[in-house]
DNA sequence: CGAAAAAGTCTACGACTGTAGACATGGGAG
DNA sequence: CTCCCATGTCTACAGTCGTAGACTTTTTCG
C-alpha cells in the first residue's frame, strides 16, 4: 500500500510541512484518493494510506470529507466527470472509442481510468451504489444522448468494462498479449453493432 | 455477513452437531465458501463467516485447506468447472448464450454464477491471479476450441462479464429494468459478430 | 503585537482480520 | 469395552480498520 509518491513537495519547501491551505490540502487528499481507490478498490485502501500519500494525517480526511465513504463518493465523481467514456462523435464514434479503449488498457498505460475504479470497488455494495449514481449522472447521460438509446449506451459501457477487466485486471493471455490493431478492429465491430439502431439482427 | 443458512441441517439431527465425517465437512466448507465469495468477494468475507455457514469453526478451514487463499482457489475451481460459460453449439451458440446470460442475470435469479465471483473478487491481486488461471484452465479452453480463436473467446467472456456487472452488480437502470427479450436480442447480435471469423468489419 | 480562528496532529478505542498452538471429543478398530 | 487417532473447538495474538475527542501549531486580522 506504500505508493511511492510521498507528499508532493512541489510547493516550495525542500523538506518539512507545506504551507497551510485548506483548499490545496483538500485537493491533495482528493487526488490521492482517486489514485488509491483506482489502484486497490474501496476496501483495499485505508484512510491512513490515502492520508500518507497526501502528506497529511488520517483524521484530516474525516474533518474535510466526513467519512471514508463520502470521500469515495467525491473521488468517484472526479474520476467519472472530466474524461469522456466515449471518443469521437457520430459515425466515427465506434472506431475512435475502440482505439481509445485499447490504448488506455495497454500494459504500459499509466493513466488508470474510471473503469478500473469501477471494477475494483464493485464488491462493496455501498460503493457500487455510489458508482451507479455517478455513472447515471455523467457517462450514462452523455452516452445516451449520443446514442439516443439507453440500452445501447449501457451495453457499450458493459463491453468496455469487460475488456478492461480481462486486459488490465485479470491479464488473460489472448487479450492482454494480442495485437492491438486486431483487437481494436474486433471491438470496433462490436460497437458498430451497438450504434446501428437494429439492423441485421442475425448473421 | 449473516447469510441466513445456518448449518445445513439436512443430515438427520434436528439440532446439535452433525455426524463427524471429514469428506462431508470439507464439502460443506467448500460450498459455503463458493456462496460467500460469490456474494461478497474475497476481501468481503472472513473465514469466520464461511465457517459459521458451514456449521464449523474457523480453524477447521485452515486444517483442511491450509489458508483462506487456498480455500479461495478451490472455490474458484468449483465455481468455474461444472457450468459452462457458453450455451449451445455451432450456429445456435450466440442465441443460446445470450438468452442464458439474460436469464441468469435476472433480478430474481438465485443461482449466482462464476461471473459474480469474478467481479467481486477482482480487486485483490492474488485473487485475480487465481481466477485468471482458473479461467484459462476451464472456460477459456472450452470457449477457444468452440470458437477456434482465443481473442473471440475472451471477448465473449468480456461481454458477459460486462453485462453481469451492469445488470447484477451495479443495477444500472436501462439494463436492469429493460425488456429481457430486447436485451437478449442485442447481446445476441454482439456474439454474432464475434463468432463470424471476420466478416463485414465496418458497417 | 496579541488574540481569535483555522489547520493539522496525537492518542486511543472498540471491532474485526487471518491464523498458530493447545485442548477437548467422538467413533471405529482391537 | 477400551484405546487411540482423526475430527473439531477454544483461547490467544499481532495486526489493521474507521473514527471520536483532546490537543498543538500556524495563519490571519484587528
Amino acid at each position: 500500500m506504500t505508493d511511492s509518491t510521498p507528499a508532493d513537495p512541489t510547493e516550495q519547501e525542500g523538506r518539512g510541512a507545506r504551507r497551510r491551505d485548506a483548499a490545496v490540502t483538500r485537493q491533495a487528499i482528493l487526488d490521492a484518493a482517486v489514485a488509491a481507490f483506482t489502484r486497490h478498490g474501496y476496501d483495499g485502501v485505508g484512510v491512513r494510506d490515502i492520508a500518507r500519500n497526501a502528506g497529511v494525517t488520517a483524521m484530516l480526511i474525516n474533518r474535510y470529507f466526513g467519512s471514508k465513504e463520502r470521500l469515495f463518493a467525491e473521488a468517484v465523481d472526479v474520476a467519472f466527470a472530466p474524461r469522456t467514456v466515449i471518443s469521437g462523435t457520430g459515425a466515427d464514434l465506434p472506431r475512435a472509442t475502440a482505439r481509445a479503449l485499447v490504448t488506455r488498457t495497454a500494459p504500459d498505460a499509466e493513466e488508470l481510468g474510471p473503469f478500473l475504479l469501477l471494477l475494483r470497488s464493485a464488491a462493496n455494495p455501498s460503493a457500487a451504489a455510489i458508482m451507479r449514481e455517478a455513472i447515471a449522472r455523467h457517462a450514462g447521460r452523455h452516452l445516451t444522448e449520443e446514442l439516443s438509446d439507453g440500452v445501447s449506451a449501457e451495453l457499450m459501457l458493459a463491453v468496455q468494462a469487460g475488456v478492461w477487466l480481462m486486459r488490465s485486471v485479470l491479464g488473460t493471455t489472448a487479450l492482454a498479449e494480442g495485437e492491438p490493431e486486431e483487437l481494436a478492429g474486433r471491438i470496433e465491430s462490436l460497437f458498430q453493432v451497438l450504434v446501428t439502431p437494429d439492423g441485421p439482427g442475425s448473421r
